[in-house]
This record gives C-alpha cells, sequence and structure tokens, in this order.
DNA sequence: ACTCCACAGGAAAATTGGGGTA
DNA sequence: TACCCCAATTTTCCTGTGGAGT
C-alpha cells in the first residue's frame, strides 16, 4: 500500500486553493465595508480629475480589513488612472525604528536598484532631502501607503512623521498623498496638532465585525475553495463568535477556518465540525507563542529561558532577583557576557509586553519592592521551543540555584520563624487565585 | 515616625558598528 | 587608511518608593 493513499483524499474537501483563506489573501469583494470603500475612493477619485487628494488616515482593530481594503482599493485606482498613479506600500511594523522605516520609504520611491540608499550611516537630513528630490523628479501621482503609521513616532519628540507630512505638503507640484493605516485608536492623541491636522485629512474608522458579519465573511471566503456542506453551519457560527470575542478579529476567524481545514485533510475527515474548530484554535495559540519565542533576541531567550528554569525550582511566583541571578548562572555556562540587571529588567519587560510573562510590581516591606512575575504558560513547552535555538542547545542547568535572593536573607539575618517564607507564599497564593 | 530593603525606572554617558569623506 | 557622523544598544549612575520592622 502506497504510503500516501491515506492523505491523498484532498479532494474530498477541496474544491479550490485554501490560500484564499489566508490574511495576505485579497479577495475581491469585501462584505460589510462598502461605506468604508466607497469613502476612500470618493476622497482618492480626484486623481483622475489630476488634483492631490487629501491625506486619509484609516483605523480600526487588528483584522478589521484596513490593510486588504487599502490594497484592493489601491489596486483599481492605479487601473483606473491612465496616467499611471505609483503606490508606495511600506510596513512599518517590519522595521523596528523610525529611522529605518525612512530609509525604506525613500527607497521604495527609487525607481531602479542602483540608486538605492543603504540600510545606515546616512545623516538625517540628508535622507529628508533625498526624499523630496525623489518625489519632485516624478511627473505622476504617487500614493504612499503607511501601514502601521504609529510605529513611526518615536518616543523622545522625534517627528520623521511630520517631516514626511510637510514634504508631501509643500512639494513644489504636490502630486503626493499619504494613507496612515493604524490599529492604535489613540494614535491622533499623541500627535502634535500641525502633525494631526495634515495627517488627519480625511479620517475612515473600521469598525469591528460582529459575530454575524464574520459569518458572511467565512462564508463567502469558503465559496469555491470548500466543496458544498463540507463546512457544518455551526462550525462556521462557531469560528465567527471566536473571531468576535476577539475584538471583531476577522483575520483571526479564517485563519482559524483554514487551520481546521487542514486538519480535517491531514486526519482524512470529511467534514469540519465545532471539534476541529476548538483543535484549530489550540494549535494557533501554540503557534502563536512558539513564533514569539523563536523570534526573540539572544538575551531575551536567555532570560526567557532563566524565568522559565526558576520557575521548575520554584513552582510558585519568581522575583526579579532570582530570575538575574539565574540568568547570570547561565550566561556563566554558557559562556555569554551577561547583561546588566537593569537591563534584564527591561527584558523582563518586554516579556511581559509579549504576553510570554506575568508580572505585578509588589512592596514586601522590609523585604523590599519587586515584581512578581510567572510564566504564562506550558514550562516544558516553553523551554523545548527555547532550546530550539542553536546557541542554547548546549544549555544543561548544571549551575542554575533555588531562589538565591531568598535564602540569603533567611540566613543572614536568622530569621527563625520564616516570616519571609510565609509572607512570600501568601502573595502567591492570592497572585494564584486572582487569575 | 523613621528605617531600610530590593528593586523600578528615568537620564545621561559610553560603547558598538555601519557608512561617509579625505 | 584614518577619522568623523550617525543611530541603536547597554551601562553607569541615579532618585524614587510601599510598607513590614522597629
Amino acid at each position: 500500500m502506497n504510503l500516501f493513499t491515506k492523505y491523498s483524499r484532498i479532494s474530498n474537501i477541496l474544491e479550490g486553493d485554501l490560500e484564499h483563506l489566508s490574511g495576505s489573501y485579497v479577495p475581491d469583494s469585501f462584505p460589510h465595508r462598502e461605506t468604508e470603500i466607497d469613502h476612500i475612493v470618493r476622497v482618492l477619485s480626484s486623481i483622475l480629475r489630476h488634483t492631490r487628494p487629501s491625506n486619509i488616515l484609516i483605523y480600526g482593530k487588528t483584522g478589521t480589513g484596513k490593510t486588504s481594503t487599502t490594497h484592493y482599493v489601491t489596486k483599481m485606482l492605479s487601473e483606473a488612472s491612465s496616467d499611471g498613479v505609483k503606490v508606495c506600500y511600506v510596513n512599518c511594523q517590519v522595521y523596528d525604528s523610525p529611522y529605518s522605516i525612512l530609509i525604506t520609504i525613500v527607497n521604495t520611491l527609487s525607481e531602479s536598484e542602483s540608486d538605492m540608499i543603504p540600510p545606515l550611516g546616512w545623516p538625517l537630513d540628508r535622507i529628508y532631502s533625498e526624499l523630496i528630490s525623489r518625489i519632485n523628479r516624478r511627473k505622476g501621482f504617487y500614493l504612499l501607503v503607511l501601514d502601521e503609521v504609529d510605529k513611526l513616532i518615536e518616543k523622545n519628540g522625534g517627528d520623521s512623521l511630520y517631516v514626511i507630512l510637510k514634504v508631501l505638503d509643500d512639494s513644489t507640484v504636490s502630486r503626493t498623498s499619504l494613507i496612515g493605516i493604524t490599529n492604535d485608536a489613540g494614535f491622533l492623541d499623541g500627535l502634535e496638532p500641525r502633525v494631526r491636522s495634515r495627517m488627519n485629512q480625511e479620517s475612515v474608522l473600521f469598525t469591528p465585525y460582529n459575530a454575524s458579519d464574520l459569518r458572511d465573511i467565512i462564508s463567502f471566503r469558503l465559496n469555491g475553495v470548500v466543496k458544498k456542506n463540507t463546512v457544518t453551519e455551526s462550525a462556521v457560527n462557531l469560528c465567527a463568535a471566536i473571531g468576535a470575542q476577539e475584538h471583531g478579529d476577522a483575520r483571526k476567524a479564517l485563519d482559524l477556518m483554514r487551520i481546521a481545514i487542514e486538519i480535517a485533510l491531514r486526519e482524512g475527515r470529511e467534514q469540519i465540525t465545532d471539534e476541529e474548530i476548538y483543535q484549530a484554535r489550540d494549535k494557533f495559540e501554540m503557534d502563536v507563542v512558539k513564533e514569539a519565542i523563536k523570534t526573540l533576541p539572544l538575551q531575551s531567550k536567555i532570560v526567557m529561558l532563566s524565568s522559565v528554569v526558576t520557575q521548575e525550582l520554584n513552582s510558585k511566583l519568581m522575583v526579579t532577583g532570582e530570575i538575574f541571578a539565574n540568568y547570570r548562572n547561565i550566561c556563566a555556562e554558557l559562556g555569554f557576557m551577561p547583561l546588566t540587571s537593569r537591563r534584564v529588567s527591561d527584558i523582563l519587560s518586554e516579556l511581559e509586553d509579549f504576553g510570554l510573562l506575568s508580572a505585578t510590581t509588589k512592596s514586601m516591606g522590609r523585604y523590599g519592592r519587586t515584581r512578581f512575575i510567572s510564566v504564562m504558560g506550558q514550562l516544558d513547552l516553553f523551554k523545548k521551543y527555547i532550546l530550539e535555538d542553536e546557541n542554547l542547545s548546549m544549555f544543561r542547568g548544571s549551575k542554575v540555584t533555588r531562589q538565591s535572593r531568598f535564602e540569603n536573607v533567611v540566613d543572614s539575618r536568622k530569621q527563625e520563624n520564616g516570616n519571609l517564607e510565609k509572607r512570600l507564599s501568601e502573595i502567591a497564593d492570592s497572585e494564584i487565585q486572582k487569575d
């Protein structure tokens, strides 16, 4: 019997491309987004009358269709316009600093491979002037789409966004408009008034989808991908419900459906029911965590590893000092130069933002004030993912110690009654109960 | 009321490393 | 090659702090 026979029953379910359910696929129709699309089209249509359209700010939560809708509309626009609109799309999320985003923007505007700017080294003002000259060089219209514009804002008062906007508005022929996309509702509030007014000439709000919207979207996308009646109605509803829980996230709902179908294919099942959707959700959540860990910088991985092994020894909540002590031990074992406690403290905050750790600052009075930290998830899985890094695969845990700070305090002060220990477990218990 | 722990987290200096120019 | 400029990353130095002990 051929090994592949078991997996060759694909045709029982599929009749189209599963890619149509992926997040990057741009369909040719957007149910429940007609008004938003119409709004954008109205603004952009002035290009066809050879006047510069207003800048547009699009905002809405993730998975509300901001990006695909924009792709769709701009594509239609360049098809409709005879003298060629050039659409430059930059996803600011991909870059980690406003500086590199700026470089990318300028490079997206370049006409040929030869006049690319090197990714580092140029002073800012030279980049700006290059931006201006490139915009003025071209005769046709530019449409600069900045996805996740909020990433362009610098914490310490930098104003690259302002400069870009000013350049676009002031350039002599003024043929360039900007479309900003953001999922941060407070984005505008954080801007200076002069930036805000330029950015916000037109704004389009993408409201979250509700469960019945999502149901329509899923059915629409399934159309032609899957054979009739292979996905039960209740599975679609469940998928929509889960997506609606997550602030009306269509991307997540579609991802779940796609994963569920993949599971059904692999297992050779004939139908997609609630069960497959639930399995898909579990897998989805695991993948997110795995991906988050895998893409962590090396030092963050070590800190994460230290958190995991410290928690293995501790079984309850940890404090910063313990994680740091073991972090140093691990660095010593593996031969890395350890970072300062200050930096590790920041890394711990970053890991908390990623949702890999949870932390609450608490004061233990006489015993100081520190963060109580716990790992959010299954320790053994986390450890497995971290150790997949080739730099860390040699880790054996030989030098990892248990609760160094804790024991030192007790020993040096001869706390016979174990007040600290009692206090620690009280706090730990109350924290755990909170969850 | 006062002390003092064990950090949090702000600010500024120092280091790193790419790239330019002479 | 030597040297300067730049942004990013870390380190150094620092002040701040909630509340148990005394």
